[in-house]
RNA sequence: CGGGGUGUAGCGCAGUUUGGUUAGCGCACCUGGUUUGGGACCAGGGGGUCGAAGGUUCGAGUCCUUUCACCCCGACCA
């Protein structure tokens, strides 16, 4: 391609509203441009890099042997109502109506589709197993897109729906694609780590998400310095090695602490570590049929994980009470634990804090803590005593599988596997026969790579201060051939015979035959990020010419008439 | 959804407080010339429903009302 005949326009100056490396140089480099909230059109440098990802997705699920189809992007709104996520998913569907007043949706996931691609054409276990795939664009109306490609309201994503007779099968494919993801990011040239994850609202059991390693990552990740541990902080576990109370109380004692209500506070106070607080987090579950108060008791030195905490008593979510709820509930704020509670009150318990005694919490009575109190038996509490992993794991934390050191790094998820079982073929009706002839639900996976994300996931972990750089298994040219002075035919000529060459070789070459001066050439070079540069110069005369890397921004002068051949060792 | 902010040329902004001829600047773009290894210089030039609608006024980018869009923070720790 010749940069005089590409579709592009970098800006000298920032995007103003881009906050992360990504979104800005996307924009200011010409790869995307912004239409609405959350929506974008690719422009053909951005173009070309999403395909180059999309063909690698595609190559490795193809030779899995799952097959590639495309699905409608409008789906009916009955199809949703069938599996009942019309009403479950909310205002993240959009949902249009046509001509002739029905209901419709865009897509934002297709399990539903896909199941009704199967439903009454697979009839028998021995078409089984089947795994369908589509590299397809979702919308999900997000009440804040935010970050650029990371998290934008329309996006492509590669689904893919496997089905199968049984469990084991479905084990088996599920090892088969995590295995596929590996390759496809290994190929992809990027950092990345599995780790376990929540199965959230798409449903089902087992579910393993794939991160991309970036400062700018929204979620975080519990990984262990000395194990393959790792883990979302959603469902990150921890075995912690107990600690002594240096501070031994000789009998329970129930102490007055007027206006010392924060952990800190009593702290200061009692002259204790936090640790040996208990922290009451007081909060409203929300559940299909309703609604209660519930307190969770972590240590004063933890912080309430929420997903782990709603997953713990079975809730569809968890919002903060209000101080009336909590007056209501017969709570006092600031001063709850766990030691007399109200029977009727729901409470869960950290499993850090089993067994442990020497703790101070509070005592239910304004303006009243408890010292020395012991969870040692399990009678203290009366008879229920309902402990659950409820806290969030902390940098420092022992891995529950090693004791090894658990690490908190930041992650961007660009994939998603999940065991579905028969959540969805279930209501949908989705059978087959058995060998015994008798009517059986598909067992379902499903595997999701966000491809439109993966774009910007790439340059959060490599960029620059001067813009991005790409692997080059993603970049949209390999080679960019800057011409120093079109005017100057030797130089033109030359670099006009190496395009040739390189084209030849099959590289993806670029050359910039602009005219323009060497400055925005090689800004340009810079903030796009091609892998190499090659610099045909004023240097030619002498037989020179160079080779940069963005990467290391190394400079290597070569003989004009060695560069090919010492590219070609290169790439 | 709650809170805050911003809409003026393709991009980045000034002008709005205190209403007053033809609405400015930088980048980008066009023409000519000089330059040519780190976003050149000189001269000339083109480009605007001032987010939209309504209102006040002799007069509105500026004041009032309504509305739309986009961005940021939050929706986590009693």
């Amino acid at each position: 391609m010749r940069f005089s005949r590409l579709f592009s326009y970098t800006t000298k100056e920032d995007p103003k509203d881009a906050t992360l490396p990504s979104h800005k140089y996307l924009v200011k480099a010409g790869f995307i441009k912004q239409i609405a909230a959350g929506i974008y059109d690719f422009l053909p440098l951005g173009k070309m890099t999403f395909d180059n990802i999309r063909q690698i997705v595609k190559e490795e699920m193809d030779s899995a042997g799952a097959n590639e189809v495309t699905a409608g992007f409008v789906t009916p709104c009955e199809l949703w109502a069938e599996s009942g996520r019309i009403n479950k998913m909310g205002d993240e569907m959009l949902r249009i109506k046509d001509r002739k007043n029905q209901c419709y949706v865009l897509s934002p996931t297709n399990e539903e589709t896909f199941v009704d691609m199967v439903r009454n054409r697979v009839k028998s276990y021995k078409q089984l197993p089947v795994n369908l795939y589509q590299i397809n664009t979702k919308f999900r109306d997000e009440a804040r897109p935010r970050f650029g490609l990371l998290r934008g309201r329309e996006f492509v994503m590669k689904d893919a729906y496997s089905f199968h007779s049984d469990e084991s099968d479905l084990d088996r494919e599920f090892n088969l694609m995590e295995e596929t993801y590996r390759k496809i990011f290994t190929k992809l040239g990027l950092e990345f780590r599995a780790v376990m994850a929540d199965s959230g609202a798409i449903g089902g059991t087992g579910s393993k998400e794939f991160m991309v390693l970036a400062d700018s990552g929204e979620d975080t990740l519990a990984v262990c310095d000395s194990c393959d541990y790792a883990a979302n902080l959603e469902v990150a576990s921890r075995k912690n090695p107990k600690k002594e109370n240096p501070v031994k109380t000789e009998e329970i004692e129930q102490i007055e602490t007027p206006n010392v209500k924060t952990i800190e506070e009593v702290a200061e106070f009692m002259g204790v570590d936090k640790h040996f607080i208990i922290k009451a987090v007081i909060k409203k579950a929300i559940f299909a049929d309703k609604e209660k108060i519930v307190v969770f008791f972590v240590r004063g030195d933890d912080e309430l994980e929420e997903t782990k905490a709603k997953n713990a008593i079975f809730a569809d979510d968890l919002v903060d009470a209000s101080e009336e709820e909590i007056k209501e509930a017969g709570l006092v704020a600031g001063y709850v634990g766990p030691f007399g509670l109200d029977s009727k009150i729901d409470y869960i318990i950290d499993d850090d804090l089993r067994g442990a005694d020497e703790l101070v919490a509070g005592a239910n009575i304004e303006p009243y803590h408890i010292k020395g109190a012991s969870l040692k038996e399990a009678n203290i509490l009366g008879n229920v005593t309902r402990y659950g992993d409820i806290a969030a794991v902390k940098e420092g934390d022992r891995c529950p599988k090693c004791g090894g050191r658990l690490k908190l790094t930041k992650g961007i998820e660009v994939g998603h596997i999940f065991k579905l079982g028969d959540v969805y073929s279930k209501p949908m009706n989705a059978t087959f026969l058995d060998e015994q002839g008798k009517a059986k639900a598909f067992i379902m996976g499903c595997y999701g790579i966000g491809v439109s994300r993966l774009v910007a996931a790439a340059i959060e972990q490599n960029h620059d201060e001067f813009g991005m750089i790409w692997p080059k298994e993603i970049a949209p040219f390999i080679v960019d051939i800057i011409i120093g002075d079109v005017k100057k035919s030797e130089q033109v000529e030359f670099a006009e015979e190496l395009y040739a060459k390189l084209q030849n070789a099959g590289v993806k070459t670029l050359i910039d035959d602009r005219a323009e001066r060497f400055g925005p050439k090689i800004k340009d070079f810079e903030l796009i990020g091609f892998p190499y540069a090659v610099v045909i110069g004023k240097k030619l005369k002498d037989g020179i010419v160079e080779i940069r890397d963005r990467k290391t921004l190394e400079k290597i002068e070569v003989q004009a008439d060695e560069v090919f051949s010492k590219l070609m060792e290169m790439l």
